[in-house]
DNA sequence: GTTTCCGTTATGTATAGACATAAAAGGAAC
DNA sequence: GTTCCTTTTATGTCTATACATAACGGAAAC
């Protein structure tokens, strides 16, 4: 057997670094490279798609294949359930509804989720713990016309997150961190100072149809987000 | 005949979505699947193949493909040149250079690098601004064996952030976000209060044989890091 | 000179067929 | 029952071929 296009792709990525193919040159096309590798043109565009997804090519039809100038590399961050992210640490995961109703929509989460102030919405908010100390608080807006199943959830035994999660797929959404004082209610459900340094995540997220929900989360003081790159 | 792989992806995807195919529960094997569809196995692969990258399923050899039981997603999060960061908000980028020498190494940057005690390492200070404004101060230590020319940087006309990118292509690394508040020196910098709860990220990054380099980098308060899932 | 059109070219993708490989399941030896 | 081995099966991948598609570049029409 010929080479994979894993070792296509570990060449590619050798040439890149070592500069044979420098940053914004041209690289030869897929059926010369088939050809100098002793592979197919398949095996070769396999390789060198994957390079493209992972930032190191720019490929455009016709206008060929460039090493990309500033190797614009992206991260990934999982967004794992509450409740894993805790687990993931070695504690024990457990939670607590403070509230549960339905208010007015307030109009910054109306515009958020681009909602008119008559949708049927549910808020709840939410404490999660680890080891039995405060990890994060959360406010959550739920949109129920997209999720009408959310009302009867029994948030006592499986936390909203989870609930959404398994019940609600969503296409796609947004997240926002950011860094914030902790407000005199986070400070009060968390256990921290008022005005304590504390991430912050926003969260909207969009089903095919409808919003689905929006949600404020307050990590405790010392909270990392981590990356891998 | 006409059905692309992206066809296939959506039509997965729907049945996903409408719990067709049920989270936890095993799909039609690919053979299957094509001949159910009226495409060519390859076909189907490249469409479960992307959909398992993206966390819909979970594909093993021979025990078959499943439904994510809960759909882990995975948000990407591209890691721009701080200029490139302040330019895309519509301002100009401009920085300072506040010191640059050759201190010891102190332990904690030594661990992180995971470098002896003598290696040869240079610290420089950036401070970073948007329409003049300071937008986010950098202390980075550079490994000089693995970056000899930095040294020769002239990092009055090019920052040191994108003059690595440019210069030193890396293998991995870690990012690692927190909020905390800010110290003496970040406020004097950043022009805010002492205390003031800022997003600090702290990375570091490895070259294919040896790491690079390790950097503190603390933003001026109001920063957010968006996400798009 | 400008616009329109068309051929060339590199990537994008579909296909059938083949073999590789991991892992589950079942059977054989003990 | 436990261990080890063999079969079976679904995914992983390579190949060769074919056609689709975007875009550059030049020729033709005006």
């Amino acid at each position: 057997m010929a080479l994979g296009w894993q070792d296509v792709q570990a060449e590619a990525l050798r040439r890149i670094r070592s500069r044979e193919w420098a940053p914004g040159e041209q690289i030869p096309n897929e059926a010369d490279l088939a050809r100098e590798l002793g592979c197919a043109r398949a095996t070769v565009n396999r390789a060198l798609r994957a390079l493209a997804e992972a930032g190191w090519l720019e490929r455009r039809r016709r206008a060929g294949t460039r090493v990309a100038p500033a190797p614009l590399r992206r991260a990934q961050v999982a967004i794992p359930l509450i409740r894993k992210e805790i687990e993931n640490r070695g504690q024990t995961a457990s939670h607590a509804v403070i509230d549960r109703n339905r208010p007015p929509l307030p109009p910054p989460i109306r515009a958020a989720l681009g909602l008119p102030a008559t949708a049927p919405v549910e808020r709840v908010r939410t404490l999660y713990l680890a080891d039995g100390r405060p990890f994060a608080c959360e406010d959550r807006w739920v949109h129920l016309a997209a999720v009408p199943d959310f009302a009867d959830a029994p948030l006592d035994r499986i936390d909203p997150n989870e609930w959404l999660v398994r019940n609600a797929p969503f296409d796609h959404g947004t997240l926002d961190y950011c860094a914030a004082p902790a407000t005199a209610e986070d400070a009060r459900h968390l256990s921290c100072e008022t005005g304590a340094a504390i991430m912050v995540l926003t969260r909207t997220t969009f089903g095919p149809a409808a919003p689905v929900t929006h949600v404020r989360l307050a990590y405790a003081p010392g909270y990392h987000l981590r990356l891998e790159i």
